[in-house]
DNA sequence: TAGTGGTCTAGACCACGGA
DNA sequence: CCGTGGTCTAGACCACTAG
């Protein structure tokens, strides 16, 4: 996988002189793993090269590389399988999914939600919507609107906005073709992969469109989940207010 | 610390035989870590010996204690500090506490939480519980209601119930006059330390003597948290309903 | 200056998966 | 059988803290 292509290697391990900002070698290695990812030099699903291989490329020892390696393993971002390599995470395995759909049933009962995309329009960013996504006031959006049930009961209606800059050809046919989870196809189709999000959840009553949607009356209490999500670099590339019903399911969290 | 005492060391380190449950060294010396932390060798605030004198102790290298506690702190159980040890967590400590108090107000003022306890009675588990703590129905429990305050106005309605045989001598004197977290108060007097907690989160309507409490209309939407809380080994040690009025405070949380 | 955690290396060997 | 990640060791040196 081009090992001996020109590539930017680190040439005399930078030992930075003392008291300046130091950065340790592994980091500077998860840094690059981070811009080669970036740059899609492996795509999601696909094997990284072995640690000594990458060992190799960095002219660094492979215990370094390994080092760097669990520290994107831990974020969820590459992950290890012994025997057979290291992968690029992806979003179409259920695992990942669970990760970022976060109800659970509240009787056992694990069930594949069933997705119906409501709309898919190009709107402006307002400040709002500018401010998390660090666009400015204006700028295209993608704005999807979509409805989630679980047994044939609307459960969460999600209003998703994506900077239309980024997901080009994005439409109304590509979303109800795709199966998958939209991650997933966000991923494959477009080269953003979700890694991280930020959650903020209020109980609000119902408004009177979603109460529609979910043929719940006016006014009964939804969890709201506001959520940023962010690809590698912390860029924010999403931005989506859920509401979620939460009579028949919860949203679960583990505080560590 | 003990360095010379007897304590069942791992002799010569047990290589299991092929293909037979494997345990990794450094997993053996993560269980004799929490093992001691159990039976409080070093309390919440210490400082544990240093990896050195562990690896002496254990009978292993450093580098195996290393990638030990290197578990621990990744479960926020033990906390390094660069040039001075490493040391036992605590929930005295407000950066352990904001990992499980997960409100954040609205508009950026962070502020602190004023409690008041309402109170503190003993009763006998329902099944619902009983089978949450991993007790018999009827064992006794302490039950606490207490009502968290931001700038005047109540926000937070906790119902706590702990396992009366862990927590002999928790009063409501005791509970008035503790000043910190209610975690700190049962980690300092009473040896058990939460180190994970699983939450279930609702929107739900307000119940009457919250909405009272909290000088709200009955019905209005709260955001309901149920928690379970477990100490060292998984052992399940509180369970909690709390009701959050999220009008000017939210619940952060992050996916990864 | 001494003691602690943090980094980096090189090498040996084990566990696992697949050909 | 080989190639992968996983474990363990020993040793050198760096960064940080405190006396």
């Amino acid at each position: 996988m081009d090992l001996t292509e020109s590539q930017t290697p680190i040439q005399a391990p930078v030992r930075r002189e003392q008291t300046a900002a130091f950065s340790p070698l592994y980091q500077q290695i998860r840094q690059l793993l981070l811009q080669a990812l970036e740059k899609g030099e492996w795509k999601p699903g696909e094997m990284i090269p072995s640690e000594f291989d990458l060992a190799r490329r960095f002219h660094v020892s492979q215990g370094t590389v390994r080092k760097a390696i669990d520290e994107l393993a831990g974020e969820h971002i590459l992950i290890r399988r012994q025997g057979k390599g290291t992968f690029v995470a992806t979003h179409r395995e259920p695992v990942v999914r669970f990760r970022f759909l976060r109800l659970a049933p509240s009787d056992g009962e694990t069930v594949p939600a069933d997705s119906e995309i409501l709309w898919c329009r190009k709107v402006r960013a307002n400040a709002e919507a500018a401010a998390a996504l660090e666009l400015k006031s204006g700028d295209g959006l993608i704005y999807i609107r979509r409805l989630l049930s679980f047994r044939g009961q609307p459960t969460v209606v999600d209003d998703i906005y994506l900077p239309a800059s980024l997901f080009r050809g994005l439409t109304m046919a590509v979303l109800t073709e795709n199966t998958g989870p939209l991650y997933g196809l966000l991923e494959a189709r477009f080269g953003v992969s979700m890694v991280r999000a930020d959650e903020r959840l209020r109980a609000v009553a119902a408004p009177e469109d979603i109460a529609e949607l979910m043929k719940i009356e006016r006014h009964k209490p939804l969890l709201r989940v506001d959520r940023v999500s962010y690809t590698y670099g912390d860029r924010a590339v999403e931005l989506r207010y859920g509401h979620y019903l939460t009579d028949q399911y919860f949203y679960r969290n583990t505080l560590m």
